[in-house]
DNA sequence: TTACCATCTGCACAGGTATTCAGGTAGACC
DNA sequence: GGTCTACCTGAATACCTGTGCAGATGGTAA
């Protein structure tokens, strides 16, 4: 009968090399949340109009193509963290982008997508 | 009995304004595609471990914590984005990051995060 | 060939998530 | 007060996704 082998790594100096310059678990999850609040259609097209200007949620919902209860919905995650911020007019809430850094961040994803999409190589990036 | 009344817009000005600069869906899914590759905490362990240096499956594993077969699985989803590229060696196949704007993108989302973290206004960025 | 090894793949399952529906809340205006 | 309006919330649902298991694949070495 076989013993309960451990797992034994294949090139054990490139594992401890990598393992002492990981980062730290909560850099991951940080990270990781940035880029959540980015990988959703829906949040995408809310970001790219409020990075022109604020809308409220009627107007968002038309925009984005769901209900305004589906924007509702969005608009708090986004509020949670403090992407957007709000602004009361009368009985209409307008929601504007409160972290431009978020669009450089998008601006960024654009350039590289586009480059993917052309194929060309990574040291093409000027 | 009530007319299936279409929903008007409350700001309409801001809204043709808004949809006048829409980006086109195509560049949204590209864009969300690109941040969906980043927003999970394995696919990130790996893209900092390969930043770092090449490594193989049964590394990443032990780094990663996961079962070969889900680096398995994770390295499929990063070939057929042209995100990693692949080294045989005897048996072992190496994987290494080829895409390196990518490293650029999660830099920039680390900087994000750690002003968040800090609750500093959006101002502050150098 | 055979045995072995690292990696890959199909399937099933659990957990998460975006959406809609129905109803609730709060401010504006009569 | 009452009513309208814009927005919010909770629940239910359908969908997506990351993972492990079991087995297949393909290369290496005897």
């Amino acid at each position: 009968m076989t013993q309960p082998t451990t797992i034994e790594p294949i090139d054990p100096d490139a594992l401890a090399d990598v393992q002492a310059s990981a980062p730290p678990e909560e850099m991951i999850r940080l990270v990781v949340d940035v880029f959540q609040s980015l990988a959703d259609p829906t949040r995408a097209r809310i970001l790219y109009a409020l990075g022109h200007r604020s809308l409220c949620v009627r107007d968002l919902s038309l925009l984005a193509g769901v209900s305004e209860s589906a924007i509702s919905h969005q608009m708090r995650f986004l509020r949670d963290r403090r992407i957007v911020s709000t602004r009361r007019e009368g009985n209409v809430i307008y929601y504007a982008l409160d972290d431009h850094h978020l669009m450089a961040l998008i601006r960024e994803a654009e350039y590289h997508a586009d480059h993917v999409r052309r194929g060309l190589p990574d040291h093409s990036y000027p």
